[in-house]
RNA sequence: GUGAAUGUAGCUCAAUUGGCAGAGCGCCGGACUGUGGAUCCGGUUGUUGUGGGUUCGAUUCCCAUCAUUCACCCCA
């Protein structure tokens, strides 16, 4: 008799009215400042070939080795929900010979990501990014542009908080050479490392520099910095993104230690933390990634790009703004049979003229009618009875004035509507 | 993947040593038969997450399981 319940899978959820209002407002204030800045939506498939990731994102990382949702088609090929964005837009824009059309690309993309981790605050399964990438130009002009983007946008959405930390990962010529030493460094250190950092010593070394654990945070802030090993390109590139920075007026934060987890970025990285989010504070990464789209089997074309994940956002949005609002409202009441035939062509018209109109579909007592209509949070209500319909007119009930004031109801012939309309709304629709 | 905490009405939460499952909010209706909000009155909602076990009796104790949350890990 009774079966069994079925349920969202794990780390996804359902967005409900009251959350999509939220979103709606958020991703217009996106597109707005992203179109401000001249970049343009890209909209990608959200199932690619798994070896796109594996060989942009990296293998050894932990999102090939183990978050990735792939499976076999059914020709038997394997495929991967996308797991973020920038692999695919780099895949689009080869296979669309993009960088022969124009000289550099500024495109960005709105949409789902899909990561099996276990979910927790800020981090779920399926999870929304907004990121852009630049695409052409190795120019600090660029990481500049791009920073200031990424502040933009978080800032537009209502995060004004948000603290910004720049490092730079050096390049294919300088990294190398630090890496060595990082890692004869920790060598000696190995014993007051935690034990997943000292396998990381092996695999991924700059990973340890941000570990949280105590004793290697102590560790870290002895070991030898990236900033020392730069070459004199990649330092007077760094300084150059800085000094656009600070002309700006962006304030940041030099962090060393700053690493970032795909391994296609060089150069410069940075993040975007806030507070109120327990372990998830970043909300925004990004950096330089010059090698990726040859990588991927296209020409030397440099690149810089970040994502800000929009959930996460939205998570402290809901503790620091109000919640969105809408078009004032028209709700239309009314009285028996003859009053409903009466406000259909009248709902009709003021929703062609481009008002919000709700009204009842539930027969019910005028009453019930302006209940409704209050827990709508109608500004206007508009009452058709026996009264107004012999009359050929229409009481306009303002929700908003004080009980007893002169205007507080009117009565109007359906020819005036309009114009009483717009004085009461003031213009706005 | 590892660790911990929590699951009672739509929501927030009570329920004494193990003894009839409750309140507030919300929702619906009435007081006011053509008028919302405030107030008052009334009504509505449950396999106590699920499945076992102990017990005369389990929301309460035990086991398992699922879900959620937090932290680790990782990352946006």
């Amino acid at each position: 008799m009774s079966v069994e319940a079925i349920q969202v899978l794990k780390g996804m959820r359902d967005l409900l009215p009251e959350q999509t209002a939220w979103w709606q407002r958020m991703e217009r204030e996106l597109a707005g400042v992203l179109d401000r800045f001249g970049y343009q939506e890209l909209r990608t498939p959200l199932l690619e070939p798994t070896a796109l990731f594996k060989r942009s994102i990296g293998e050894a990382t932990d999102i090939v080795e183990k978050e990735m949702y792939t499976f076999q088609d059914l020709d038997g090929s394997s495929v991967t929900l996308r797991p973020e964005g920038t692999a695919s837009a780099v895949r689009a824009y080869l296979e669309n010979f993009t960088w022969k059309k124009e000289p550099i690309s500024r495109w960005y993309y709105l949409g789902t990501m899909f990561r099996h981790e276990k979910p927790q605050k800020g981090r779920y399964r399926m999870f929304s990014q907004v990121g852009a990438e630049l695409l052409g130009a190795a120019e600090p002009a660029a990481d500049v542009e791009l920073i200031d983007l990424a502040v933009e946008c978080v800032r537009a959405v209502g995060l004004s908080e948000a603290t910004l930390e720049l490092n730079s990962l050096g390049c294919p010529a300088c990294r190398p050479a630090y890496r060595e030493r990082l890692v004869a460094y920790l060598r000696v250190q190995r014993s007051a490392l935690c034990e997943p950092c000292q396998r990381r010593l092996e695999t991924n070394p700059l990973r340890v520099l941000d570990c949280k654990v105590e004793g290697c945070q102590k560790v870290a802030e002895e070991a030898p910095r990236i900033l020392d090993f730069l070459g004199p390109e990649c330092l007077s590139h760094l300084e150059a993104v800085r000094a656009g920075l600070e002309s700006m007026g962006h304030a940041y934060r030099l962090n060393h230690r700053m690493v970032r987890g795909l391994d296609y970025y060089s150069r410069t990285t940075f993040e975007l933390l806030t507070g109120g989010l327990g372990a998830q504070s970043a909300v925004a990464g990004g950096g330089r990634y010059d090698g990726l789209v040859a990588q991927l089997g296209g020409p030397e074309i440099p690149a810089v790009g970040f994502a800000a994940g929009l959930d996460r956002i939205l998570l402290r949005l809901a503790e620091l703004r109000e919640p969105p609002q809408g078009p004032p409202i028209i709700f239309v009441a009314s009285q028996g049979e003859a009053g409903w035939r009466a406000a259909l062509p009248l709902v009709q018209r003021l929703r062609r003229a481009g008002h919000k109109v709700l009204s009842d579909v539930r027969a019910g007592s005028l009453k019930a009618q302006l209940k409704r209509a209050d827990k709508d949070r109608a500004r206007l209500v508009l009452v058709l009875g026996e009264e107004e319909i012999q009359a050929g007119a229409v009481s306009v009930k303002d929700m908003a004035a004080p009980e007893g004031a002169q205007d507080k109801q009117v009565r109007c012939a359906l020819a005036d509507l309009d114009r009483l309309l717009g004085e009461k709304l003031g213009g706005v629709k």
